[in-house]
DNA sequence: TCAATTTATATCGTTCACGATGCAAAAATA
DNA sequence: TATTTTTGCATCGTGAACGATATAAATTGA
């Protein structure tokens, strides 16, 4: 029966759309105390790993359209974590910078991750799965990247 | 250090995030065709699976809130996929039917997640690494369910 | 060198997602 | 029964996502 497949407990992508809002959900309680959101705070990280990036490598990190980068970098520099200055050698270029509060930022969100963790692996139990479920992310990921 | 934790690729959550995105946007061959979207063809699922639910039963089967669904189906009532009267018994609830239109659609909407199963298992190879996340998934996704 | 093409970013329009709030109907309780 | 509380849905505002389109600067190539 081809209608089989058409069940919603059949399917993988409502899980990952499921487990990635909730998953979102779960870092309310330690962003909103930052005022940031989840995609605000990616953009954090990939800046806090090094900073002064053009948008497009911002972007490619994080897997997004440029699109969707640039108003989520309008509101951060509205609320001044970040600035975003013209490139040198190509004009085109916007640089983004973390400001001092955006520097000063990673340090209260130093324990973000662990609180994550644990409250996944509490809910969850297996740290073997995880590990598991993340290299099979990895290469779901890998694949469907190039279309 | 606890700075390498706040390392993007340390992250299950972005990985959760970014595979969701992708995979939704691996339906896009197949649901553009149909004029709908992921999170509609996803209403559909539920009421091919059982006609006639109010709106509090379609958010609770997708997790998702009321305030999400509601315009979600007045898009799909604009669209001629789904009718919405008020209650019998409760006037409060609005049920929700499918159309015509909605119940031939799932004809169409049919060969969907084969496709969808082929352009992953293409992508990834294993079989038995899906089935493995998907359990895990399920595990994640109940213990993020109640906070 | 000058026109054609590509690249980097921005803008616009539509659809989600969701917290906050509103409102009427139903249920609970005094 | 009258009042309070809860429930079901809707509306509003904000922040993503992303396709389509625009624009200026850089690059390519004739």
């Amino acid at each position: 029966m081809a209608y089989e497949q058409l069940k919603l407990d059949n399917q993988l992508c409502f899980r990952l759309y499921t487990a990635a809002r909730l998953t979102m959900g779960a870092y309310h309680p330690y962003l909103d105390p930052l005022g940031i959101t989840y995609p605000q705070y990616l953009v954090l990280l990939v800046l806090w790993e090094q900073d002064k990036q053009p948008v497009n490598d911002i972007a490619h990190k994080l897997y997004l359209e440029t699109n969707t980068v640039t108003p989520l970098l309008q509101r951060m520099e509205k609320a001044g974590l970040v600035k975003r200055t013209k490139g040198k050698e190509d004009t085109r270029q916007r640089i983004v910078s973390l400001t001092k509060k955006g520097i000063n930022m990673r340090e209260q969100a130093k324990h973000v991750p662990e609180c994550l963790s644990a409250d996944i692996i509490k809910n969850e139990g297996s740290v073997e799965e995880i590990a598991q479920m993340i290299s099979t992310l990895d290469k779901l990921i890998e694949g469907l990247k190039q279309q």
